[in-house]
DNA sequence: AATGATATATATCAAAAAGATATATTGATG
DNA sequence: CATCAATATATCTTTTTGATATATATCATT
């Protein structure tokens, strides 16, 4: 069984659906699942080890390509049997951490400007992001029937209406700004 | 001068506006700031303790009342300071971590009706804490001249476009996910 | 063919933070 | 006046971050 390491379940959420090596699983935490999640490799490489002594994910034969001695993990049955108990437990924590609230409470910059160069900087952030979502989107819905990729539609769409809502609100809060 | 421990800034932004116990600041973090922001007692109280070594902080003279021999902490001039660079500094980082999201990325739950209870677990926490940014909204919109509170007026603002953007979200996979 | 830049890949460490627990006092309620 | 909830500090273990070290593979350029 897992302890309370919540790397564990994103290591084996990844795993589930195919075999990766801890550089795998950091790329696509920094990839499609980054808006709402992220990880260092420091967390993810003792996590293997660990788990790998547990019995929740093994290694496979190592390939040839690749860089410096590759490790590949593949996800035992145990690994899935405490994926599904984590998946079907109602407890969650959702944390955010956003810096640029929190300068934005404390009254920010006593120059107006840099507080509303803040505001432009995530703002930019946040249109980058948007742009890749909305091309996850179009791609999903070209896929007729996505019954398969149904999760990661409605994650998609989380983000879409999310960043939206960032982008209202940088409007607003550059205009009231400015007006005073 | 502040390390990389951002509950530093956290601590000096709070005691710049008032004097705290390490038990108040908690309150605060778990109230006004929490729709963006959080931290533990296990982070606060050794931050007290260094920071004012490095006179950052000071101690008042203790009430008679309250709990347990109650400190009172207080900002310093180099505390101000340090605060001040923060606030001015444009490197920001904003984290976050939905396991509400990744759990619907992983696929949810084998059972489709845990999934639809997970999304209205969420959609009941937002509901509540939209109530209470509500009643922050029309209080602060009462005071005609808002100039003061302006950057408390942003930052729950950030909270209601953001919260309704999370119902909208719930509504929209609910009905995805029952249709199918 | 050599060079150098970039991507791939694992590993580890110190510092920071979370989460849990222990301890003690005050104030309200029945 | 007993007891429960809130107030309050402190500390410990576990987890995570962020940084750095190390090494190989790949690709473009010279």
């Amino acid at each position: 069984m897992a302890k309370d390491r919540k790397i564990d379940v994103v290591i084996l959420g990844l795993l589930a659906h195919e075999d990766l090596t801890g550089y795998d699983i950091k790329k696509q935490i920094d990839g499609a699942i980054s808006f709402f999640w992220k990880g260092s490799f420091g967390s993810i490489y003792p996590a293997l080890s660990d788990m790998e002594k547990q019995g929740l994910v093994k290694r496979k034969k190592a390939d040839a390509t690749g860089g410096r001695g590759k490790i590949i993990y593949q996800i035992t049955k145990k690994g899935k049997d405490t994926l599904k108990i984590w998946l079907n437990d109602e407890k969650v924590t959702n944390d955010l951490k956003y810096e640029t609230l929190l300068k934005m409470y404390f009254g920010g910059s006593e120059d107006r400007r840099v507080t509303i160069r803040n505001i432009e900087i995530f703002e930019e952030q946040v249109k980058g992001n948007l742009e890749i979502l909305k091309v996850y989107k179009e791609n999903l819905e070209k896929v007729l029937d996505y019954e398969d990729h149904i999760h990661f539609y409605l994650t998609v769409m989380f983000g879409i209406e999310t960043y939206e809502a960032y982008l209202r609100w940088c409007k607003k809060a550059k205009k009231i700004l400015k007006e005073r």
